[in-house]
Order: C-alpha cells, then sequence, then structure tokens
RNA sequence: CGGGGAGUAGCGCAGCCUGGUAGCGCAUCUGUUUUGGGAACAGAGGGUCGCAGGUUCGAAUCCUGUCUCCCCGACCA
C-alpha cells in the first residue's frame, strides 16, 4: 500500500527524559490519513477486498461491530420497535415513487440487470443476453420504498399504529471516494423505519430516536456527540427534517455519526401508507427513518485512537480484559497457567459496565512481550501480565490502555496489585475508563469549539490554517432558496459544511454571518468526513 | 468521475531510467544461547514482481489496455 511522504518531520515535545517507542509507526500529528489507515491495519480490523470500495471486516473488527449491534439493538427494542427484514434487491419502479428521493440516490446505484450467465465468445463469463431481467433490480441504498410497501399492506386502522420496525442490514452505495468504515460503497448498519398516524407523534419519535442515538454514543461508545437538527441543504433525500449527531475527530474534523429523518407524508403518500382513522375517514401516514452505520467503528477509531493504536471503550471490547502469562516452554508454565486461571474465572464471575466481563487468557504459544503490543494496537481495555515472579509474590501486572505509558521512564506503565486486588478492582477499572476516555474527549472537543464568531471573515482567518482548529459556532437567519446557494459557495470555498443546530442551544441574540439579517438560530460549520 | 501517485514475500521497501538466474529490513520456521520483559546468534522457508495483451532470443524492467489502492478536486443519507 502506498504511503504519502510525511508531511512534517516529527515533532518530540519538550519531552521528559525518555524516549517513547511507540506501537505504530505513523503519528497521528504526522499524518492522520496514513496513521488511521495503520491502526486499521495493525489492529487487524479490516483490509482491502479487492472489490472496489469493499472492505473485509475481520474477526476483531466484526466483534467491535457486533458489540455495537448488541447495545444499540437492546435500546431499539427497549423503545418499541421489533426487528425484521426486507429484500436486498427493491424493483426499480418502485424506487421511482419518491421524486427528491430517486434524485437523491440515482447516481450511486448498482443495479441488477441479468439472472444467468453464460460462456462468451473470448471465453470467459458474461450475463447472458436471454437472461435478461423485465425489470432491473437495484440493490438497496436504504429501504424507505421498500419497507413502504410492507407498511402500507400492514396498516389498515389507526389500531395498527404507531407501527414500529427496525432492520439490521448491509446497503450498497456507489462512492466516489471510499475510506474504511467511514465510506465504502457496502456498509452494515441499522435502518429504523416508523409509521404514525400524526405529524406531532412522528417528530416527536424521530427525536426519540436520535437521543438514543446520543444515549448510545455518549455512553457505549464514549464518544461525546452534538445532536442538532442538518439544514435545509443537508437533509436526506425525501425527508421533511433531518437531525443528526456529530462527533469531533482528533484532527477537528466532524464526523456524522448517526441520522433520524422525520419524513412527512412524502414516502406514505409514495407507497399509499394509510389507515382509517377514528372518524372513518381514510388518513396518510407520517413515517420515520433511522440509521447508524459501521461508519461508527471509524469515529471510534479517530476519536479514541493513539501513537499506539486503538483504544477501546470497555463497553464495546470484544475482550476487556487480556491475560497474558509469561511462558516459557518449561514445566513451570503449567503452574503459572493455572494461577492466570484463577484470575480468569474470578473476572469472568463478576460484571463491569451492566454486564459479565469478557476475558481472555491468551496462552497462544509466542514471546509475551510481542503479544502485548499485539493487544495494545487491538485497543484492549487491560492487559494483565505475570510473570513467574509475579506468581511467587501473588501479584501480577497490569496495564491500563488509556494510561499506557509512564512518561518519565518511557516505558509501560505497570501497576502490580495482587491477584486478589486485580480480581477486585479490576471491574471498577473498566467503568473508570469507559467514563475517562469519554471526558479526555469531550474536553478536547470544547477545546476546539470556538463559540460567539460574528464576522464571517474571522470564520475564514480561522480555517485558514493548515491545520484543522476544529469547530465554529455562528448565528445565521435560516436563509432558503437562491440565498441558502450562496451561504454554501462560500462555505465549500473554504471546504467547510454546516454540521447542525444544536439541540438546547441559547436562543440566536445577534445578527447573521452570512446575510446580516437578524439571526434566528446558531449552527456550527466544520470540515467534514 | 477529473488531476496526480502507487501496486515486487505477511508488513515496510530497493531493483525499473540503461531488459540478462528475485533482493533488503521486520515478521515466520528450526537450532543454540538467553530470560522481569518489544532478546542475541546461526541457518531455513516463503514471491507466476496486480492482471491481460504486445515488443524481444530474453520483460519486474519497454509499450498498450485493465483492475485495485492512496492523495487532491468534484460528488456524497
Amino acid at each position: 500500500m502506498h504511503r504519502p511522504a510525511r508531511r512534517h518531520p516529527p515533532r518530540y515535545r519538550n519531552c521528559p527524559v525518555a524516549q517513547i517507542r511507540h506501537a505504530l509507526n505513523t503519528k497521528r500529528a504526522d499524518d492522520f490519513a496514513a496513521w488511521y489507515q495503520e491502526v486499521i491495519s495493525a489492529a487487524e480490523m479490516a483490509e482491502e477486498s479487492g472489490v472496489r470500495g469493499c472492505m473485509v471486516i475481520r474477526p476483531w473488527g466484526y466483534g467491535i461491530w457486533e458489540r455495537m449491534q448488541r447495545l444499540l439493538d437492546d435500546r431499539i427494542k427497549a423503545t418499541g420497535h421489533s426487528n425484521a427484514y426486507f429484500p436486498i434487491f427493491i424493483p426499480l419502479s418502485n424506487f421511482e415513487r419518491e421524486a427528491e428521493h430517486v434524485e437523491g440516490f440515482a447516481k450511486e446505484m448498482a443495479v441488477v440487470t441479468h439472472h444467468r450467465l453464460i460462456a462468451g465468445p473470448e471465453g470467459g463469463l458474461i450475463p447472458d443476453p436471454e437472461a435478461k431481467l423485465e425489470e432491473p433490480l437495484v440493490v438497496r441504498p436504504t429501504s424507505e420504498t421498500i419497507i413502504g410497501d410492507a407498511m402500507a399492506r400492514w396498516v389498515q386502522s389507526w389500531r395498527d399504529l404507531p407501527l414500529k420496525l427496525n432492520q439490521w442490514a448491509n446497503v450498497v452505495r456507489w462512492e466516489m471516494r471510499t475510506r474504511m468504515f467511514l465510506r465504502t460503497s457496502e456498509f452494515l448498519w441499522q435502518e429504523g423505519h416508523t409509521a404514525h398516524a400524526d405529524e406531532a407523534e412522528a417528530r416527536e419519535h424521530t427525536l426519540t430516536m436520535l437521543e438514543v442515538y446520543r444515549a448510545f454514543a455518549e455512553e457505549d461508545l464514549s464518544l461525546p456527540v452534538i445532536a442538532g437538527e442538518k439544514p435545509e441543504n443537508e437533509r436526506f433525500p425525501g425527508a421533511v427534517e433531518t437531525w443528526s449527531i456529530e462527533a469531533m475527530m482528533q484532527d477537528g474534523k466532524a464526523l456524522q455519526a448517526g441520522t433520524s429523518h422525520y419524513l412527512g407524508t412524502n414516502f406514505a403518500h409514495a407507497s399509499g401508507i394509510k389507515y382509517q382513522n377514528r372518524e372513518g375517514g381514510e388518513s396518510l401516514c407520517h413515517t420515520t427513518s433511522w440509521g447508524v452505520s459501521t461508519r461508527m467503528v471509524g469515529g471510534v477509531i479517530m476519536t479514541h485512537g493513539d501513537d499506539d493504536g486503538l483504544r477501546l471503550p470497555p463497553k464495546i471490547a470484544p475482550q476487556q480484559v487480556v491475560i497474558l502469562p509469561m511462558l516459557r516452554d518449561k514445566p513451570e508454565d503449567d503452574a503459572l497457567v493455572e494461577y492466570c486461571e484463577a484470575l480468569r474465572a474470578t473476572l469472568a464471575a463478576q460484571f463491569a459496565v451492566g454486564e459479565p466481563i469478557r476475558v481472555l487468557l491468551d496462552t497462544r504459544p509466542g514471546k509475551a512481550a510481542a503479544k502485548r503490543w499485539d493487544w495494545v494496537r487491538k485497543g484492549a481495555p487491560i492487559i494483565v501480565e505475570v510473570g513467574g515472579r509475579d506468581m511467587e509474590n501473588g501479584v501480577v501486572s497490569l496495564l491500563r490502555r488509556d494510561r499506557l505509558w509512564d512518561e518519565t521512564t518511557g516505558k509501560p506503565d505497570f501497576q502490580t496489585p495482587t491477584r486478589v486486588e486485580a480480581g477486585q478492582s479490576i471491574p471498577a477499572i473498566l467503568g473508570d475508563m469507559q467514563a475517562a476516555i469519554f471526558s479526555e474527549a469531550q474536553e478536547r472537543r470544547e477545546a476546539n469549539i470556538t463559540r460567539g464568531v460574528t464576522e464571517f471573515a474571522e470564520v475564514e482567518k480561522f480555517f485558514a490554517a493548515s491545520r484543522y482548529p476544529g469547530w465554529v459556532e455562528v448565528q445565521w437567519s435560516k436563509p432558503t432558496g437562491a440565498e441558502l446557494e450562496q451561504v454554501v459557495e462560500r462555505l465549500k470555498a473554504l471546504k467547510l459544511t454546516m454540521r447542525n443546530v444544536p439541540l438546547g442551544s441559547r436562543p440566536a441574540d445577534g445578527v447573521c454571518i452570512f446575510t446580516g439579517k437578524p439571526a434566528i438560530e446558531r449552527v456550527l460549520l466544520a470540515k467534514a468526513y
């Protein structure tokens, strides 16, 4: 894989005495994009597949996704939704029904046109011209239309409402430019779809799910996010309102980590989702949709990762504690493994951050030190190394992934509690780490949001620097139409986008930074993934 | 999709200009010596040089096409 030349020479902070030898070759400060890729490959999360824009998600990366699925699925079920599964192929005509929706997705659609292969004239296989589909099928980029069909069948009476569905699936969007996890042609996600009797309930539900996402991001992924409404130009095709949660990455860019849409009656109209109301008349449903994808994994990497690799919040770590006996291929090994196994069993019988502790006793052959760095790169929250002398003294050597280094010695900062103490304290340490990396990310984000900017020139100056200075909050008059287009163009010149209008931000009290008119609300500006 | 760069062993790279038996470091395997911690020494295994055509006695190297990746732009729930 080609790596561009480093843009900056490595900088050594007015370093304590010792030079730290990190587990990765690329540092965040030197080349953030290359660092991101190195984390993914060094932590064995994913790799290239040979198919454009598609990745192989390896067991460690998929394990993280499975943890996310489990936690988010619980939250989705707790808000009254049921999982279902709808087809990956959607009839083309089905997709044509909602005008904005087609326009939004037409450019990035994969289409199936044949159902059989035959030997080609120059060898190899070609689609059989005789086997052309009467109507092409698109590979779903999202499922509003096909789920809308089902809803139209399932909803007859006001008693059938609200209908609250969720699907875990893969979707395909033929992206021009892809990046592992952040934007792949095929990705995994969850898409919720609901139908409601009236507008108020549907709007409220849109916000309920936005709040579910906020809580999931902050409590489960330790990912501080800002929930808010997207400006008109950033709306989902066919939506009346689009809301998002936005997270700040360590390079200061914004990542849209989840969206929730109020779709009005647009899709109900297109698919005929109607019900007989209490008065005996016919009414259109109001629908919502909302989704979170494997993009979240990229967000976790870019928020919590460091120069030694990934750092995982305990709740989504496939293994929370890894015990590494320092095996020497000698008879004493047996006793050492037994000593470690006792700790494993003690931990496995306990709970941390709400679930049984996931602990792995890693007895694979190989040097303990080498295995340690593998687990450091993978971001296992706690690594416990145990050598012969540890055993003699009844202690273990414990390493916290979020406080890896002793800055003064430049060596890993091992703690040596007794084995009994470790068995008692590890559950609390995991809880502490879950909170600590959240605080760390939140403090970094708050330090990098600038509020109270009142002149566009200031914004220009702010983002002129080569580094990403973070986000800027400005007041604006929420223009529409051509006036909005102008705003978007001005921002585009600075490579900026409007992220969202944060929920619960203070009311506007100034003038619009773009138009000079009285401001209506506050909006966040940022460079974005 | 436009501009630029790159694909050679698991990873990182050299070789290409000037065609002539496939190289280096790390990792892997074996052996020996080590042993509170990212070991040392010796030996070994592993590559149809992204793929397909072409030029040539001969192609990793030259030419054409194509696929994939990276960077910039355009686009992007």
